[in-house]
RNA sequence: GCCCGGAUGGCGGAAUUGGUAGACGCAAGGGACUUAAAAUCCCUCGGCCGCAAGGCUGUACCGGUUCGAUUCCGGUUCCGGGCACCA
């Protein structure tokens, strides 16, 4: 056998072996326990970085361990390739996007089978393939058909000069990301999906995910946001009502003012003649405050008085209605009744327009008085000024009013969601179309399912100017009306990129499918997802796109879990120097460079050595010669013992010395260790140095005990091997094929430990005295307390720091420590 | 501001249920081999005192519970993340 380690051969030789005989491919099997694994899809960027090594890497090793113990584990891989950044660099390319994401495709393919990862390849998917988003515009219809998607007009950042709706995300210190041109707010017409409607399930199943980080729970239960309050009713005095929507009805009583949000359906008609000028003129300006900056927490609170007053309906004061540029349009009902003395906005508010300040909560402690408050009181107390209330605790008084209210009939208790309702058009080319028709005489109309799919046309021009292609294009935009045949329009918005990563793991279960988006069948066989793992970077919008649309689509009846993810392991992420790698930063590592280099092997040994899956790891490339020194270490290892490994006759136990029991012990507990830290704890780094340690001992024991132990140190070396193969699967399946063996790993199975192999013979007991570490005895295993006691108390060292005191108390933790109280 | 995490040697990390703090690896220092270097192998490696045996001390900081605390509880500081004019 070669002296020295090649990865760059061994490497090219078992991938080649696996491609050729598919070994990764998975169908359903109902006489096998189903494992379905699956790491996030990757858009098609260009090239892979360490943040995918890293995510494939622990993915590879779920599988692999997986598999070793006889579970028929779906694996599969594929591509979010829809989406901006293809088009952008079409446009700077004068390419196309399709071409782009194609040649990306391909080139990262290969980068993935270069590192070895062992996905069933036949299932791979891309989301810009026909294939796939036609099944998606299937499945918009049907939530179209039950009101699950509609059109309504909302608020979105809009930049002038590109002509497009920008994300977030896009718009730079108020200013467009690409032309720097001054971003404002601009009412559109825009799809949204009604995730609303599933606010309470998503929230209730937040509950029932113990297989999920908490972290990431917390996170979806403050996004979704739920609040228990009240809707109150505020009659206006010209007829009519201002509905609000608070959660402290306590304060009620305390009611001095109304406030609405510039774009509240009430604003203009509530101007009275003499307001209506600095009414419109406010509105105007607020609406062209760009949406990051209003919604600034040091924005000076500013209003306009409309003019009308309404009526608190507990205290009948009259309440001047002010449009407010703190209140949110989309935030409970627009509207919020203004309790200054309770609520800090309100109360700078009111600072600023000299309105009233009314208490009607006393703290416990100091009383306050309007005059010399210089801040709201938020914290609960006893109610004052509130009629019938007055005395009872705030806390009370809440179910108390509310009760009242619903009596009365101007309220009711409510909850309210702070998640919105998805919007999911964008006025980009490189998405889904969403497939629609939009006819003068008839309205707005689904594409019939017979004409289905709506392809997204490829003879466009990427000029990067004027907004989105599609709508540039005649030949798509123009068509009859599905129902009266009369000329029509097209819907030019495609969907948001993340409606395809709702749903492609369903897709991955059966994903030649053509009778439909989803094979019943097989998604029944193969969901839920086992084990989902990515970056915590998902754990808001993905991850509850996703659990939305599995819930969508097992009530459209093409799934029949309520969950798509058992279990998630969220990884951390790759710093380098301290910060994130980043082009800009300079501290990026190329994964091919590295792979080049050391080879596959050890690149995934060392990301997964480096740190546990879920913390962030440290890049050290100093650290990955160590992984590559351990590699050839083992190699070498095995290359000596090949002369006395030949037999294959059993280790026979009775006949081993006592050093070599010690080895042997070492090896079972290995087993044992590895074999929980995978499959328990997801502790990979502890599992590989658990190994190390066992090779090291091997190292140690072999030159002095050979040849009479051949057996054993097979036996050791095989362990190590069979337990090292999910982390570097390529050096152990050629060491193994070395030392003799044929039909690969994988089939061998994963080591089961010897429990007496395993167990010791002598334990080392720590003895202290009053809880300092004062000795350590050995005595046998199954030695009792008091023969312990007898052997610690005979020790020199821990006679002479009792000095013939007489012990209070012994406590005796048993096989590990006695601990002497004097 | 609110809600989550986290803080352990020069560095990444380990200690799984309250029971030997620092496994494993990196870096560093010393040595062997070599004409030399690389590679490899051996030794040392939290701090302080000590020739040594050994002792004291030490897991961000202060306090508590306990025979015993990196681990549990209360408080503080710093770092990271999420949400945030949410009524």
């Amino acid at each position: 056998m070669e002296e020295r380690y090649s990865p760059g051969v061994v490497e090219a030789k078992w991938q080649r072996k696996w491609a050729s005989e598919n070994s990764f491919k998975v169908t359903e099997d109902a006489s096998r326990q189903k494992y379905y694994l699956l790491e996030m899809f990757p858009y098609p960027s260009g090239r892979i970085h360490m943040g995918h090594v890293r995510n494939y890497s622990i993915g590879d090793v779920v599988g692999r361990f997986k598999r070793m113990r006889g579970f028929n584990v779906l694996h599969p891989m594929g591509w979010d390739a829809f989406g901006m950044p293809a088009e952008n660099a079409a446009i700077q390319n004068k390419s196309h996007p399709a071409k782009w994401t194609s040649e990306n495709i391909d080139y990262m393919r290969g980068q993935l089978k270069r590192m070895g990862l062992s996905y069933d390849w036949d299932r791979e998917l891309a989301t810009c393939d026909l294939s796939y988003y036609r099944w998606e515009q299937k499945i918009f219809l049907e939530m179209f058909a039950k009101g699950l998607a509609y059109k309504k007009s909302s608020f979105v950042n809009w930049c002038p000069s590109c002509e497009t709706v920008l994300a977030n995300e896009q718009v730079e210190d108020g200013a467009c990301w690409r032309c720097d041109s001054d971003v404002n707010q601009k009412e559109l017409e825009q799809w949204f999906f009604r995730i609303t409607d599933y606010a309470e399930e998503l929230l209730e199943y937040t509950d029932k995910l113990p297989g999920w980080p908490e972290r990431v729970l917390v996170m979806q239960r403050n996004w979704i946001g739920k609040s228990y309050g009240c809707e109150i009713d505020f009659p206006l005095e010209n007829g009519g009502a201002i509905k609000v929507f608070t959660t402290r009805q306590d304060t009620l009583f305390g009611a001095t003012f109304m406030s609405l949000a510039p774009e509240h359906p009430l604003a203009l008609s509530l101007a009275t003649s003499g307001q209506r000028g600095e009414v419109e003129a406010f509105i105007q300006k607020v609406k062209s405050t760009e949406k990051v900056r209003r919604t600034a927490e040091d924005l000076e609170k500013e209003g306009v008085f409309t003019g009308s007053y309404c009526l608190n309906p507990a205290t009948g004061l009259r309440m001047p209605v002010y449009l407010a540029n703190f209140v949110l349009t989309d935030y409970g009902t627009g509207a919020v009744m203004a309790v200054p003395a309770h609520d800090q906005r309100d109360f700078e508010f009111a600072k600023k327009y000299a309105l009233p300040v009314k208490i009607v909560i006393q703290p416990e402690t100091e009383p306050i008085d309007p005059a010399s408050m210089t801040a709201a009181y938020t914290e609960p107390g006893t109610m004052v000024n509130s009629g019938q209330f007055d005395g009872i605790s705030s806390l009370e008084a809440k179910e108390c009013i509310a009760d009242w209210l619903e009596g009365r009939g101007s309220g009711k208790k409510t909850v309210n969601f702070r998640l919105r309702d998805w919007g999911i058009s964008r006025q980009r080319y490189w998405g889904n179309p969403i497939p629609v028709i939009y006819c003068d005489s008839c309205g707005t109309l689904p594409v019939p399912e017979k004409d289905l799919p709506v392809v997204l046309p490829l003879d466009v021009a990427f000029t990067g100017e004027g907004g989105s292609p599609l709508a540039k294009l005649d030949s798509f935009v123009n068509v009859d009306c599905p129902q009266c045949g009369k000329p029509a329009r097209r819907e030019t918005d495609t969907m948001d990129t993340f409606v395809e990563s709702s749903w492609y793991f369903l897709r991955y279960c059966s994903p030649d499918y053509t009778g439909g988006p989803l094979d019943k069948e097989k998604v029944g066989y193969w969901m839920s997802v086992d084990q989902y793992i990515g970056g915590i970077e998902h754990a808001v919008l993905h991850l509850l796109y996703a659990r939305f649309f599995t819930k969508v689509l097992r009530d459209l009846g093409h799934v029949n879990v309520d969950e798509p993810f058992t279990n998630l392991l969220t990884q951390g992420m790759v710093i380098k120097d301290g910060a994130k790698m980043s082009k800009s930063k300079g501290n990026v590592v190329d994964p091919n460079a590295l792979i080049e280099k050391y080879g596959a092997d050890t690149a995934r040994l060392f990301s997964l050595f480096a740190a546990p899956p879920e913390k962030d790891l440290d890049w050290n490339d100093q650290g990955v010669d160590g992984s590559f020194r351990f590699l050839n270490r083992l190699w070498k290892l095995v290359a000596e013992s090949l002369p006395f490994i030949g037999s294959t006759s059993p280790v026979r136990v009775e006949s081993l010395s006592e050093e070599a029991k010690g080895l042997r012990r070492v090896v079972h507990k290995t087993i044992r260790k590895v074999t929980s830290d995978i499959d328990e704890r997801f502790h990979f780094n502890t599992a590989i140095a658990a190994i190390m340690e066992l090779v090291n001992a091997v190292y140690s024991f072999a030159p002095k005990n050979l040849p009479e132990n051949g057996p054993l140190l097979r036996e050791a070396l095989e362990s190590a091997l069979l337990l090292l193969y999910p982390f570097v699967p390529h050096f152990c399946e050629e060491l193994w094929e070395k030392t003799g063996h044929e039909g690969g790993i994988e089939k061998t199975g994963w080591p089961s430990y010897d429990q007496e192999a395993a167990a010791d013979e002598e334990l080392l007991i720590v003895v202290q005295v009053n809880g300092k570490l004062r000795g350590r005895i050995t005595v046998p295993a199954e030695a009792g307390e008091d023969s312990v006691k007898s052997v610690a108390f005979a020790d020199d060292k821990v006679s002479a720091f009792l000095e013939g005191k007489t012990p209070k108390k012994v406590i005796y933790v048993p096989g590990k420590l006695l601990n002497i109280v004097v």
